[in-house]
DNA sequence: GTGACGATATTCTCCAATAAACATAAGTAT
DNA sequence: ATACTTATGTTTATTGGAGAATATCGTCAC
């Protein structure tokens, strides 16, 4: 399970190191993807299969399910990690995510997300004044 | 069950040294995530695996469940205690909770807390505040 | 009060991770 | 083919974390 935030640099080629703690269970070949509320998500490549498979089970059904489907496999890519770790990010993905220099590397169960830095605290700051309201809505425990 | 509260200071590095009381109850390692109230939650691993498989459930149904994995998950930080019983906090978290150098370590029940030792001071003043005003209220209506 | 012990604080050194710079290889177009 | 561009790989430097050693503080025993 990936856990934990880092902040690493995009390099002048797209490429951007990833944490030395995901590496292991990332692996040496990643998909790199278009992620939900404007994020990339990195699965190892085994983890990403079955997250395709059920995908492709809603390919044809809603229109919802099309969309997401289109969303996150058309614009799956597959990447290897290099001898120092890093992944190369094409275009097409940094623009989908707003990524520019400086990113956020973050861990959320089995994939690995990267945001912009500045979309990140946004989007942190506005979860954490609605946490509360959240954790009840789930009803689910904060760890309170 | 962790009781009692201890005044530390984070070295240069980031680091703080828990409790020797505590040292025992909390192992090895230990993760350290975003509490309520601004303060840190740090939880001997094995109990927050609980809460995390909980959060995991939600990390990509609906946005309020992803927002919540993401906070939690991403914001959790496994670290190693050293053989002088430090823990190393990230920037992250540090300036979540506005941790300066002097900093609270309390024991609550099952979890431990870091507060920046103003901010605990402030809080504990609030709460004290608040136990009279409950307790007048109480008598009021108890009483006669 | 004095000494001894345990816990915390501080500092230093070493090592690994990251970022930046550089070099090489592979295409592409003229 | 040659110059130019793009991609990929390697090297170097800087940063930051892990560990160990020393210093300081407080507590308890005597």
């Amino acid at each position: 399970m990936f856990i934990g935030e880092y902040r690493h640099t995009f390099d002048t080629k797209n490429r951007i190191s990833l944490p030395s703690k995901f590496r292991k269970e990332l692996g040496k070949q990643v998909i790199v993807t278009r992620g939900l509320d404007r994020c990339l998500f990195v699965y190892p490549k085994a983890a990403w299969k079955k997250e395709a498979e059920a995908l492709a089970k809603h390919s044809t059904g809603s229109a919802a399910g099309r969309g997401l489907s289109r969303l996150m496999l058309a614009g799956a890519s597959e990447a290897d990690v290099d001898s120092a770790g890093r992944i190369l990010v094409p275009d097409y993905l940094k623009s989908f995510a707003t990524l520019g220099v400086k990113a956020v590397v973050a861990g959320v169960n089995e994939r690995v997300e990267l945001w912009d830095e500045d979309a990140w605290k946004t989007y942190t700051e506005t979860i954490e004044r609605d946490a509360d309201a959240l954790a009840e809505s789930l009803s689910m425990s904060t760890g309170k």
